[in-house]
DNA sequence: CTTAATGTTCCCCA
DNA sequence: TTGGGGAACATTAA
């Protein structure tokens, strides 16, 4: 989203700008609208979920939640949450669920952990040791790694052949190193298909992703294991779908 | 009518 | 402080 989206914003002018959802602008819309309206926007970035847009003064950060998009000249519909005319071209905010926010300042992005593409293995594996909880709802957490959602959680697991109810404390180093490894391999690959399209995710131009046709465990219920053709299962874990061969991936 | 969906936060309890 | 479980937020589609 981020590499689409910078291209359009970085150096526009926003003229003005109004919010017409309480849950995806909480607090004070009329507030946010003042601290935005006539800044320049420096910069868009991405830190975990994140988008921040810095300004010549300030910054705000929009998180997409799950049905949220970020569309440079789109047309409004019964969805649009919020709108930045610029001085060239507008800004829409899509949001059909209303899960998504946009906040002033970065103090939501600056509570993630690290990086999974700039944490050390070295570090991943010391971060892992300490943690007794299962390692997928783990993986989700994002004070604990940013950026990691439900998709490539299952897919990193499925590659890692680790099952997702493991106790992260207990993986072997050589379990853990596998683990650091796949999850590179799986977000490189992913941004290179720029996303998972399943249903709604558009990039700025409202083009899809095409990562989904490369799914290994999400989505594939009952179709066969790619290594062994067991089926794969389908159970909760942390409230959210869970995707995993029960034969390749152990506890 | 029921369930589940790319997410996060809050509350209760151990 | 950690961690499990559940509810809540709002909408759509199967």
């Amino acid at each position: 989203m981020v590499r689409t989206l910078a291209p359009h914003l970085a150096g526009r002018r926003i003229v003005s700008a109004r919010f017409t959802s309480r849950f995806v602008t909480p607090g004070d819309r009329n507030k946010l609208v003042r601290r935005v309206t006539g800044r320049t926007i420096e910069s868009v970035r991405r830190r975990g979920k994140f988008i921040l847009i810095a300004l010549d003064r300030g910054a705000f950060a929009i998180h997409l939640g799950m049905t949220g998009k970020l569309l440079v000249d789109g047309n409004e519909n019964a969805h649009t949450r919020g709108v930045f005319v610029l001085d060239r071209g507008v800004l829409m905010y899509q949001d059909s669920r209303q899960f998504g926010r946009i906040e002033w300042g970065a103090a939501r992005a600056s509570r993630l952990g690290p990086e999974p593409l700039e944490i050390g293995l070295e570090e991943f594996i010391a971060c892992l040791r300490t943690r007794k909880a299962h390692v997928k709802p783990l993986l989700l957490n994002q004070a604990f790694l940013a950026g990691l959602g439900n998709i490539y959680v299952d897919e990193s697991l499925f590659l890692a052949g680790i099952h997702p109810l493991s106790t992260a404390s207990r993986l072997t180093r050589t379990r853990a190193a596998r683990l650091h490894q796949v999850i590179r391999e799986v977000l490189t690959l992913a941004i290179e298909h720029k996303g998972s399209s399943i249903s709604d995710y558009v990039d700025a131009d409202g083009n899809r992703g095409d990562f989904q046709i490369l799914h290994r465990a999400y989505g594939r219920e009952g179709e066969p294991c790619l290594h062994c053709g067991t089926p794969i299962r389908k159970i909760t874990v942390g409230q959210r779908g869970t995707h995993f061969c029960p034969k390749c991936q152990k506890r």
